[in-house]
RNA sequence: GGCGGCGUGGCCGAGCGGUUAGGCAGGGGCCUGCAAAGCCCCGUACUCCGGUUCGAAUCCGGACGCCGCCUCCA
């Protein structure tokens, strides 16, 4: 059984699903006005995780999530670099596909875009209009929230003490500072779509809980996204829903947050900001790995030292990789459990990892378990038991590639010279020649190969 | 002010009443022609002060420190 903590009650519960065998899931996306940041990159990161492995124990997952296209922030950026909104929510797309590509996060099953979907909010504004949820002022269409019964739910506080602490703006025409914006109408200049309210843009809660609804149904399984985003994003949509009466997400997921070192990690300290920029410098494997070590929910510390430290850390399964001719890649292809033969102590490893993960995704105990499977898989080999070894180091691999954690020894092309080196090596070695045989040592240092001997065979690495 | 979270060995980061987390870094050893890799062993941590308990990093109370949300930020 799987089991997730759900935010709206509180507690890891049964991840309960509206249809067997099949799970419905949404993540808010991304407003692409700008690269993608370190933030995207753990929240995509987590939820990728709990789709590969919802997957892996074999729930046929579709998975939605959305391109914010149209939105105040990418109209000022088009405004500042005169360019359109469309061009500039173009852009900053391919990039945000660019990074998550390298991050090895699956491709959604869909991917709507706000600016498709106009039309169906344009109908449940009309709606909330009709019923009096809404209201028009000067500038947009606005949610009455008083008229949501449980409006705060999500957000763990009563209504009134939101209200209280709420900011309110002297020159505000809502009736409660609480109240959020549906539709803006259009200025001057700016992209519009028509609607007998008057032409404008949807508000962003409203496009979430249209896109849901509309590719999910009613009473879809999950919806997760940052924790950031629990209030006001999903306590708006969710009172969207209410007003509407459509049931909605059954379950809620939050990811963590960042801890960015304090002040260190900015722009303009120039450390790395963007998630472009720190997938260009490393093992993009290693900020995955980071995320794996960590509960989802707890916030992580994002470094340049502990990003290292990841890289490291995955080089021992990188040689492990090497030494059982391992290769499990992964990028969109989604690993299930049914396609791969657990044997021996590969069993026992797959039903303990599973147990951990099952149990609201305990990746950083899953991870523990798998580097103590590493470590056992070693020291069986070195004790002459191969098979067992490779029971467990392929069931390892099997495991950390059901997380989207790529083992694979065969990342490096190596060219003939190189080969002829290592067999040169090899055979100066057999003659006791050894001055010969470290010099050609060097040779191949210097070409960025490391070389390693082994009662298997010869072997040579990346320095 | 309201709500919530957190303080663990050199660093990251689990644990949530009694048993080795794990990784990285460091030290010692084995293996190796020498290396590399691997294996074995080691530091013996839990902000502080009380309390509950046979027993607490884990539960309760308090103090101090840090952080998040309450603003269309993942």
């Amino acid at each position: 059984m799987l089991r997730l903590y759900d935010t709206l009650r509180g507690e890891v519960c049964e991840l309960a699903t509206r249809d067997p065998g099949r799970l419905s899931m949404y993540v808010c996306g991304p407003t692409v006005y700008d690269l993608p940041h370190l933030g995207h990159g753990r929240f995509t990161l987590v939820w990728d995780v709990a789709r590969r492995w919802f997957t892996f124990r074999g729930l046929d997952v579709r998975f939605v999530s959305n391109i914010t296209d149209i939105d105040d922030k990418i109209i000022n950026r088009a405004l500042r670099e005169h360019v359109t909104e469309s061009e500039v929510a173009a852009t900053y797309e391919d990039q945000w596909w660019e990074a998550m590509g390298r991050l090895g996060v699956a491709r959604p099953s869909d991917t709507p875009h706000a600016t498709h979907y106009v039309e169906q909010m344009v109908t449940f504004i009309e709606h909330f209009l009709r019923d009096d949820v809404a209201y028009v002022i000067s500038d947009g269409v606005y949610f009455d929230t008083s008229r949501v019964a449980d409006y705060g739910l999500l957000a763990g506080q009563p209504l009134d003490s939101l209200r209280v602490s709420a900011r309110i703006e002297a020159s505000d025409e809502k009736r409660s500072p609480l109240d959020f914006a549906l539709w803006k109408f259009a200025k001057p200049l700016e992209p519009a779509w028509p609607a007998a309210f008057g032409a404008g843009r949807p508000g962003w809660h409203t496009e979430c809980v249209v896109m849901s609804l509309g590719l999910l149904g009613d009473g879809f399984d999950l919806h997760c996204g940052g924790l950031d985003l629990k209030f006001p994003h999903h306590e708006n949509e969710r009172a969207q829903a209410q007003a509407a009466r459509h049931a909605f997400a059954q379950h809620w997921g939050h990811s963590g947050f960042l801890l960015v070192d304090n002040e260190k990690m900015s722009k303009s300290l120039g450390n790395f900001t963007s998630l472009t920029d720190l997938l260009a410098r490393t093992d993009p494997r290693a900020y995955r790995l980071l995320v794996l070590r960590s509960h989802y929910r707890s916030p992580i510390e994002v470094s340049p030292a502990t990003i290292a430290d990841a890289e490291r850390a995955l080089t021992r399964l990188d040689t492990l990789a090497r030494r059982f001719d391992l290769v499990i890649s992964t990028g969109d292809s989604l690993v299930r459990a049914a396609d791969h033969l657990f044997e021996g102590r590969g069993v026992d490893l797959a039903a303990s990892v599973g147990e951990l993960l099952d149990d609201d995704l305990n990746t950083p105990l899953a991870v523990a378990t798998l580097f103590d499977a590493v470590s056992g898989a070693n020291s069986l080999a070195d004790q002459g038991e191969m098979h067992g070894a490779r029971q467990l180091a392929a069931a390892a691999a099997v495991l950390f590639g059901a997380l989207g954690l790529a083992v694979d020894s065969s990342a490096h092309a190596v060219d003939d010279e190189v080969t002829d080196l290592v067999a040169a090596r090899d055979a100066a070695r057999a003659a006791g020649n050894w001055s010969e045989a470290d010099h050609v040592r060097e040779e191949l240092l210097a070409r960025g190969w490391i070389v390693e001997d082994s009662t298997e065979g010869t072997r040579i690495r990346r320095a």
